[in-house]
DNA sequence: GTGAGTCAGTAGCATGATGAAACTTACTAT
DNA sequence: ATAGTAAGTTTCATCATGCTACTGACTCAC
């Protein structure tokens, strides 16, 4: 059986998923960002197979995250830089990275994120830019966008309070 | 061959993946912050097969991010609700929906964090808790934390400029 | 008290994704 | 001419994914 496809699902996360979502291509992101760019590089550092590697790459090229340019004329030589999408990835690396360091990470922090100046290690939150407030419970919820779907619609308005704990009802009127 | 474990690595990213980065478990996880909880529920909405539910719930509650929790005796029921943990785990997918948002959503948003009162769009960035400063490229890098080990040392210190475009120089000097 | 429906799964099997190891191509360096 | 490097491809085993059908334990309508 093939895998299932997300692509036809309207969800943005899910859409993402497709592209970002298979075993090693976050991984390979990752090191990308640290700056490694050469087929060898990757397998090195990550220790997966050359043929899994080609496979991710060329996903990740066609997703539009990575562009593989030849360096090197006579040997054909390739590297992988990331493009402006894939450098905008960097936010959900950095949310991965937080939340991994606060329940994964029993030894302590192995990598974080520093101030560049003072060294001092940041703590990432998501917020809204323009207000600058904490995107947390009540104060943001989710809602269905300008092209939103009827059942992205139903589905929102059956419960509005999306990261509400158990206040169950549908028991009670089902 | 079975999967390669990602347990190993020191690197949160890698531990979270290892966790939730299977097919499928990012979307179950979203799909409970909108507030499913049972077995039938997720199925439905997701379109995933049965087996293949169980199989994502169990390592989810595994993982310590759902808890399974029976919620009728007679015949037994259980649903499944977000831990802490699990909540956490908000702010990866609010950025992953952002970046959904921003570049595979080609008809416009169909889902987005609005301002509870005023329904406003929010703008997920992700910052500096303290400072208020948004974490991008020169401000703040990646460093070594307390537990880091030596690979993970020399690697970040052979290039400082972790999100830098091309700079390359190992070419000359190697 | 029989039949239909609900909920939470299991079982069986086809197919495709993942992975290890070996091999290839096209050069460069000694 | 031999060894080494960089970027892969090929082959093949095995594991994960997915579809369909089925089960167990009940509840409710008639």
């Amino acid at each position: 059986m093939q895998r299932k496809s997300f692509d036809e699902m309207p969800c943005p996360i899910a859409r993402s998923l497709e592209r970002v979502g298979e075993w090693w291509s976050i991984l390979i992101l990752r090191d990308a960002f640290r700056g490694l760019t050469r087929f060898e590089e990757f397998q090195k550092n990550l220790g997966i197979a050359p043929n899994m590697l080609t496979r991710r790459l060329s996903s990740l090229v066609e997703a539009g995250m990575l562009e593989r340019r030849r360096y090197n004329d006579r040997p054909p030589r390739y590297e992988y830089v990331l493009t402006e999408r894939g450098r905008d990835f960097r936010s959900v690396l950095g949310t991965l990275m937080a939340f991994g360091n606060r329940h994964f990470a029993p030894e302590g922090a192995s990598i974080m994120i520093v101030d560049a100046v003072t060294g001092e290690p940041a703590e990432p939150v998501l917020v809204d830019r323009r207000s600058g407030r904490p995107l947390v419970e009540p104060d943001f919820v989710l809602a269905p966008g300008p092209a939103a779907n009827a059942a992205t619609v139903e589905q929102l308005a059956n419960r509005k309070a999306d990261m509400a704990p158990p206040a169950r009802t549908k028991d009670s009127d089902a």
